[in-house]
Parts: C-alpha cells; sequence; structure tokens
DNA sequence: AATGAATGAGAATTCATTCAT
DNA sequence: CATGAATGAATTCTCATTCAT
C-alpha cells in the first residue's frame, strides 16, 4: 500500500504486448490518423516513450497491429480441423468461424479498413503474411477438391474468389452495421438479426458450391 | 486600382459545390480523422472561411458528403429501370450496377466506411436516406416477387438480406484490394481480375435467387 | 487602452521580418540545436504557427537567418565606397570595418560557425549569396590591382586569401574571446584590448600587402 | 550457466577514454545543443549509465572534452622543441603545425566554437589550461626576442596578438571551408587549395614578424 | 460574399536522466 | 562495476477555427 511503485514493469515483452493491445483497441476505434498516440500509452499503462522505444513511432506501431491482427485471425482458420470434416461440413465451419470471428474481434475490421485507405503501405512485402495466407487458401482448395471428388460440389470453383466471398459476406454486413441500421431501419446487431444473417451467409455460401444447374 | 479580381465566384451554388467535391476526396483519401481542412479549401479553389460559412465546421462538412454520396447511389439505382427488366436480367443489372458504381465511385467505399468507424452519427436519423433505401429495397423485393411468381426464383427470399449481400461481394473485393493484393500475391485491380470477379458475383448471387434444393 | 489588440498585427512583412530578428537572435545564441523554436515565437510577438506559415520550420526558418546576415554584411561592404580611396585607406577601411561589424553584429558570427558545423547545407546552392560573395572579392581585387600599380602593394596577391585572412583575425579574436580570456588571462572585450587588436590587425594586414623583400 | 559476459570491460580507464571519444566526436559534429548523449553511448559501446556514473552529466561530459582538447593541442606545441630552431624556422614550424593540428583534429575547431558560445564556461576558471596557454605563449615570446636580438624580427611585437593571429588564419579558414566552398565557388578542402593555403599563412606571419619599413 | 493572416489547443516525437537488477 | 528498461519534461510541429478587412 505505501510502496512507492515507479517502474510498472521489468518486463520488456509484457510492456510490448500491453502496448500493442492498447494499439489496437485505439487504431480500431480512430482509425490510423484519428487515433491519438498519448490515449495508446495511458492505455497500456505504459511510458508514451516506450512507444518509440519499441515500435519506432506511431506508423510502426500501426503495422505491428495490423500484422498481428491478421496472423492471429489466419492462426484461428488453421486451429479449425478443416480437413478432417466433411467437405460441406469443412465449408459450413468456414462461414460460422469467419462469421464469428469477425463478430468476436471488431476491431479486425476497422483495422483492415484503415490499412486499405492507406493502400497497404504497412503490409506491403511482407511474405509472412503471403504465406500464412496461402496455407489458408490453399486449405480451402482441398475442401473444394474434396467436395468435386466426391460429387458435392462444383468444378473448378476458384478457391481464392471463394475465400472472398466468405469473407465479403460477414465482413461487409458487420462493417457497415451502424449506416445499415440508419438505412434499412432494424437493428443489425440484435440476437435474431445475427443469427439470420449467418443463416443467409451459409446459406449464400451452400449454394455457391453445390453441384447445380449451369447460370448466367 | 481598381482591376483587382479578389472573388472568384459570387455564386454561392459553385462554391458549395466546389467545397463539396473537394472534401469527398479529401474525406475519401484520409478518411475523417486523416482529412485536412486546408487541403480542401485549397483544392476546392475556395477560401477556408467559405467552408465555415457555408458548412459550419469539418465535421458538419462530412456529414453533408456522406449524405451526398448516399443519395447519388440511390439515384443511380432508381434510374436502372429494374422494373422494366425480366427478374433474372433485372438481378444480373442490378449486380453489375453496383460493382460498376463501385468502381467508378471509389471514394463510396471509404466514406462509407469512415461513416461506419464514426457509428453512423453523421446520418443517424436522416429520414431522407432511410426513405431513399427503402425505396431500393422495395424495388429488389418487387423483382424477386415477380420471379418467384414466375417460378424462376425461390420464394421467401429475404430482399434486405439480399441487397446486403449484392453489395457486400462487390464491396469488399474493392474495399480489400489493396491488402488483398499482398496476401492473396495478385492484382486486384487488374482488367482480367476485375471482370473475373465480376462474372463470380453474378453467379454467387443468381445461384442464391434460383430455385434449388433447399440446402442447410 | 481598453481595446483588445488580439491580433497584433495584419502586415505579413512586419509579422516576417520580427520572427528573422528574434530567430538571428536566438540562433546566434545557442545554434541551430540549442535554439528553441518557442523562444522565437515569444521574443518576436508572434504566434508560433506563423513561423511555420512563413518560414515552413526550423530549419528553413535558419537558413533564412543566414541568408540575411550574409545579405547584410555584403551589403555594408559595398557601400564603403571602397573605389574612392587610395588602395592603402581603402584596405585599412575594410580591415576597420570587418573589424567593427563583427563587434557590432556578433551574432553574424556564431551564425556563421552554426552554419559551418552543419556542413553549409542551408546556403548550398545559393547563387545569390554566390554573386554577392564574387562582387566584393571583385572589388579587393581592384584595390590590390590599383595598388600594384601605384607600386605601393605587391603585385600578384591573391585576392580571395587577402579577404579571408582579413576576415580571419577579426573573426577568430571576437570568436574566441570567452575562450581566450580565460586560457590568456585578459578581458579580450575591454575597450583597451579591442583598440589594440584592431591596430594589431590593421598592421598585419598592411605588412601583408606592402611591397617588401620576398620571405620564405 | 556462468558463462554470460554481461560486463564488456572491467577496465574503468578504459571505458573513460570510450567515452570521451565518443562525446569528442559526437559534440563535434553536432555542438553541446545538439549532441545526444545516447549516440555517444552507443558510439563508445558503453552504457549510458556509465556517462553518468563516470562524468556526472552531459554537461560535466562536455567541459572533460574541452579540456581534454585543450590540453592536447598544447603538449603537441611543446613537442615541437621550438627553442631549438632558429626564430624564423621556429616560427614556421609553428605556424605550419598549428595548421597540421586542426586539419588532422577538425573536432577541435568545432569543440572551441561550442566553448565559445557558451561564454567559455565550462573552462572558467581551469588553472591547468590557464599554466598551459601561458606556458605555450612564453615559448613564443622566447623566440620573438631572439629573432629581435639577431635583427631578424621586428622588436616589441606582442606575443599573444601574435599566437592569436597565428591560430586565426588556419583556424578560420579551415572552421568556414563549408560557407567559403559555397561563397567563394572553390573546394577549400581540396589538396591544392589547402598548399595554397599554408603558404599564404606562412607569408603572412613571416611578413608580420619581420624587420621593415613602420606602417600605419 | 470573400479573403487570408492569426491563433490556441493539442499532436507526435525527442531527450537527458534515474531506477531496479 | 555494469546494464538497459523506464520516465517526465520539453520540443517541434499541426490543425481546426476565428478575426479584421
Amino acid at each position: 500500500m505505501g510502496e512507492k511503485m515507479p517502474f510498472r514493469s521489468r518486463n520488456p515483452e509484457a510492456t510490448k504486448a500491453d502496448i500493442l493491445a492498447a494499439a489496437r483497441s485505439e487504431f480500431a476505434k480512430a482509425g490510423l490518423g484519428g487515433a491519438r498516440v498519448d490515449k495508446i500509452a495511458e492505455q497500456s499503462g505504459a511510458n508514451k516513450r516506450m512507444i518509440y522505444h519499441y515500435f519506432g513511432g506511431k506508423e510502426q506501431l500501426f503495422a505491428a497491429v495490423v500484422e498481428d491482427a491478421y496472423t492471429h485471425i489466419r492462426s484461428g482458420e488453421r486451429e479449425l480441423g478443416l480437413d478432417e470434416l466433411s467437405p460441406t461440413e469443412a465449408i459450413c465451419r468456414l462461414v460460422e468461424f469467419t462469421w464469428r470471428y469477425y463478430l468476436e474481434n471488431p476491431e479486425f475490421i476497422t483495422l483492415v479498413n484503415s490499412e486499405n485507405l492507406h493502400l497497404a503501405k504497412h503490409i506491403s512485402g511482407n511474405r509472412q503474411l503471403r504465406k500464412l495466407q496461402k496455407n489458408y487458401v490453399d486449405s480451402v482448395a482441398a475442401i473444394l477438391e474434396r467436395g468435386a471428388a466426391q460429387g458435392v460440389f462444383r468444378k473448378d470453383i476458384d478457391a481464392a474468389q471463394l475465400c472472398i466471398t466468405i469473407a465479403a459476406i460477414g465482413f461487409y454486413y458487420l462493417n457497415n452495421r451502424h449506416t445499415g441500421g440508419v438505412l434499412f431501419g432494424f437493428n443489425f446487431a440484435s440476437r435474431e438479426a445475427l443469427a439470420a444473417r449467418l443463416k443467409f451467409n451459409t446459406d449464400t455460401i451452400l449454394r455457391l458450391v453445390a453441384v447445380g444447374p449451369m447460370l448466367g
């Protein structure tokens, strides 16, 4: 109670992690331009100086946050064990995971938007993220092949386009839930609305991959 | 002595329009937080003071830009004459229009993202936009009904969810084209990639609305 | 007396000049690295923002100060009317002017030092200063030629080296008057010491240019 | 476990010397105001904390550097053996040494400038430096006396003024070589320019001390 | 209606120095 | 003796906004 505690931590890794977590939250809430280094320092419990010491500056901190975010979602996908499920179950599981990930990690969406606003310059040339993404797309391609072999999926579905579409239908809904609420006149975030959307999304993807008449 | 031409324009409407156009560009490029009033003034050719005179401030200018953007896209949809087309043609036309609108008006995407980052507070309570949106959704609902009556579309497809999905698959792809390029390793904006995505999107939506086996 | 005076001036030229004067003083006192933008703003009576508005930044302000300083001393030299004096009188006059200029404008010395500390990068490529300097050296060359023609000066004295030497013997003494006082144990700035040094300097230069035995 | 070698040196004298050398370089390059303690620590290979341990702080470190610099040049002068040379040779030797010392120890010049910018407060009251300086001036006075006795030098030349002048003509040229290059339009540091200047300087001093007509 | 000089509050970043180990 | 993480106080610079003309 009476001990002075001038230095909150002598653990650099913990300090870095705390800064990163606070930065993720602040960048997600305000974007790169609107985020305040002061707030990040305060929220992280670290000294502002530490941000510059460990990350070099606001933009480099942002870059670290974005890389971390992508690494995290890719790691979640890897742990789904998709290759142990039937093709249809795997696809459903992936749609659900993607949806739930966005729902439980809403910072991910605004971070990705911020990075795109800045033309992806903070991850440009990042080989690690490219590799993680490739692994992910390959695993989806494997599902599609299994499905096609079993005669339940159409042949020649582009795995990358499918990945994009699975992300799109969840990302867009949750990203635009605020303007959506105003424009459509219902609460996008209500339990019922969320459940309905997930069902619609799963349906959309299943109809997309399912064998069926040639259209268009 | 009397020959100075200090006032570039005595046309308030033109001045407002110039400011709005410059603001749209700047807000789209940098977001609300990153946009600079100075730049908007400079780019618009108007005096900075005019921004405050006509719009009241940065945030109010942003609100005007966002409202203008939504009004513009809704107006584009109205002019498609969807009710004069066959249900399938109408849906295709709408998917294509939405895609092309985003492609040709990339500011729209980042403006919508910015507004959502700020929880839609600048359009919150905007009855006009709500009304325009309702007209749009109703027109889509009418298409779905016609399609169901003709036996080419499934019954009971939720028009709002369909609208969201049509937007999502184009919006997400184009919004995330920069990070997508880095992660997927191909140029999302190449002529071929854009054509392939539009085809995939049309296919996705047609399979979604088409009659077919019950899934899920 | 009772009027509020929120804006100290609507005269941009006066504001710029005030900033420049305050900056000269501060940079001279503390060097580029030690000078404080805040102090300059305060001393100039202008808002700090104005410094950035008019000059762009601390370094550019420094560059403006240095250019101004060189322009000023060159202008002083031009006004001496050296070509109307006898060669010997002209040389004496120049030695005295140079000495007095440094004495009355001590900032000049430290500004020049600062600029040299920074490898002259702020005036690098400045054609105007090069031209002013050339005019000055040419006027000294003309004196030397007149002196040689009259048989009072040696032939083939390098005008640039002479200019440098005239500057050196005054500049060094005044520049190093503080360390000099400590090391030599007398007050370099006393009236007597200053007078003695000026006499010594004039003597040095006159002996340097005077006809006389070949040495060395 | 016990094999870590965390302490680079248990040699306090070496550590102090390393810090001093790094500090000399950094202070010379950036001035007192512009020098960075971090850089000194890094360049010296020592821990930043050591600077405070051994020197007390940035300013005290600067004081140590300046004292060291003066001690070093005085020691060089002492080793010239001037009293074993003829008066003229001794003077030439001194001019050359001074020139070469500045040329080979360019930090000396900027350190002296920095100290003068700060009004010599770091060496103020330093008896040791005063004493070294006195020995040096006395040795020059002895040369002048010998020269006068031999009839080759003028009588009553002020030894201190001569010392100052010998320093001045080299110091100024080298100190201002960067601005000089821009203003005069030639490279002050080229081999030829340096040789020409040394010759000019020697000539200047020899003419100054040589017997000759009374001037002024 | 239009101008642009001026401002104060606040933003990112830097720095010399100290503390716990 | 030696380390390097941590700090608080400055310091440079930016920005939305207002005032006098």
